[in-house]
Order: structure tokens, then sequence, then C-alpha cells
DNA sequence: TTCTCATATTCAGATATATAGATATGAGAA
DNA sequence: TTCTCATATCTATATATCTGAATATGAGAA
């Protein structure tokens, strides 16, 4: 059944595009509305051409769909439910985690944060 | 809003652990039946161990479950229904890619397969 | 018990891949 | 042209991965 191989690579790919700490904010961030460049750079807080390089990852796996406007270049998501789909993935981290202290209400207050804002967001649209 | 940073560095890492064609197909085959490292090398089809070592990632993070019988030691999932939330992932993929053929019959086919399985197993269990 | 075989894990090394930062290039506006 | 925003390329460093050997761990026989 090679299908089964070709899926587990396909679908590998699609989630070490995903597996990095900035590019997941990223993808969160845009679940909740279109932004350019500079504002995932102001909300990530690290170097111009980091950010670039990664919006090229996420691009290269057509995660993220751009539109230019004049020297602006806005980002969004193809997919939105993605940014909801991996919040869901939470559910497998919150629990008995007792050597994880504090994670767990990160972890509340993070989806709370993330899905309201979507909500928001939603209306918005 | 620090929370959004740990709760992004936790799930990246949990995708890091996941994102790799043997440790999906692990995880996959795992969301259909319990399977000792013998069988899970045989379906995998790579040195014994590398299986051992992907489990070994997989147990770090807390996914997979070991429970030894004898010289055995099965494994299986800790949170089930991670098989079917990953298979959900395979939306993000299957559209409009026309370059890649092939795939999206793959797509379908693991779909069935994996799923199709896991009704039975779900039966069994 | 000791010996041997089978199962599974761990280690050490080589290779490959990913990442960050600096710099260079491109694209559009003034 | 210059200025700004964004992307691409290059280098170094760090991580991940694979192979093969060494090391457990347990079952069954002698």
């Amino acid at each position: 059944m090679p299908f089964r191989k070709i899926v587990s690579k396909e679908l590998s790919d699609l989630l070490k595009s995903l597996a990095h700490k900035h590019r997941l904010q990223i993808v969160e961030e845009l679940g909740v509305r279109e932004l350019d460049v500079n504002a995932l750079q102001s909300i990530l807080d690290i170097n111009h051409s980091n950010v670039s390089q990664h919006l090229s990852v996420l691009r290269a796996h057509r995660i993220v769909v751009e539109r230019r406007e004049g020297r602006y270049v806005f980002y969004r998501l193809r997919h939105p439910e993605l940014a909801t789909w991996l919040l869901e993935a939470l559910k497998f981290l919150a629990d008995d985690q007792s050597e994880l202290d504090g994670i767990r209400e990160a972890i509340d207050s993070a989806r709370q944060a993330w899905s309201l804002s979507s909500e928001i967001s939603d209306k918005q649209v």
C-alpha cells in the first residue's frame, strides 16, 4: 500500500513547515487577521530577514497567500481553519504534566486569546 | 502576552516530534491497533534501531505509551484521537495541486484505509 | 544456575538538514 | 535618483537523522 508512504511523506512535509515556534506564531496571528511583514516582525520581535525566511517556507508549502499593495506585502492563511486545527492539538499537551506547572494556564490563556480574536476577525470579514 | 510564545514553543515541539514520515506512519498504525517494535519494523521497513529511536522521540513527547510483555514491548497512542486529528490535516494538502497528480488519489486511499481500520479496531476494543 | 537466542534500547560516528544573521538584490514610491 | 519594504543568497552554527556496534532484558534450554 504505497499511498500510506506517499501520504506520510506529504503530511510530514506539511508538519515540518509548521514545526517552528515563530512560524506557528505567524500562522496563529494570520488566523486572526491579515498582516504585512512589518507587523509580523513587531509581533515576533525577530530579525526582519528572518521573518521573510519563515514566510518563504510557509509560502513554499502554500500555507500562506500573499497580496501586494504598493511596497507592502500582506499575508493571510490559504486555509483559515488551519489555525483552529492547530489549536486543537493543545489537548494533546494539556494534561497531567505536573512538571509543566504554568504551561496549562498559558495554554488556556492562549487558546482563549487566539480563538476569541478569531471570532472578532470573523465578524470583521 | 508571553503565553502565546510559551504555547508556540510547546506546540512546535509537539509538531517537530511528529514531523517525520516514519514517525507519522507509526502514529497512524498505532491509531489502528497496538503493535510491538518488530511489527512496526516490518511495516516501516527500516533499520531496527532506527525504529527504536523514533519510538524514543515519541515516548519523550508522551505521544506513545509502552507496555512490556515478556521480551516484547507494545506501543499504543496515549491519545488515540491524535491519529484522527492528523488525518484532518490532509484537507490542507488535498486541493488544486495540479502538479501533484497522483497525490490526491493517494490521500483519498490512505484516508479511507486508515479510518476504515480505525473503525475496525474500535470494534475490537 | 549458566548459556543462548530474540527483542529492544542506547551509543558513537558520519551525513544531512535547518536556522539565524549579515549582506546583496529587487520592487515600488516619491 | 533616493528611500523603504521585502526577498534572496551566503556562511556559521546547531539539530536531526541514519547506520552499525554495543548494551540491556527476558525466555527457554541445559
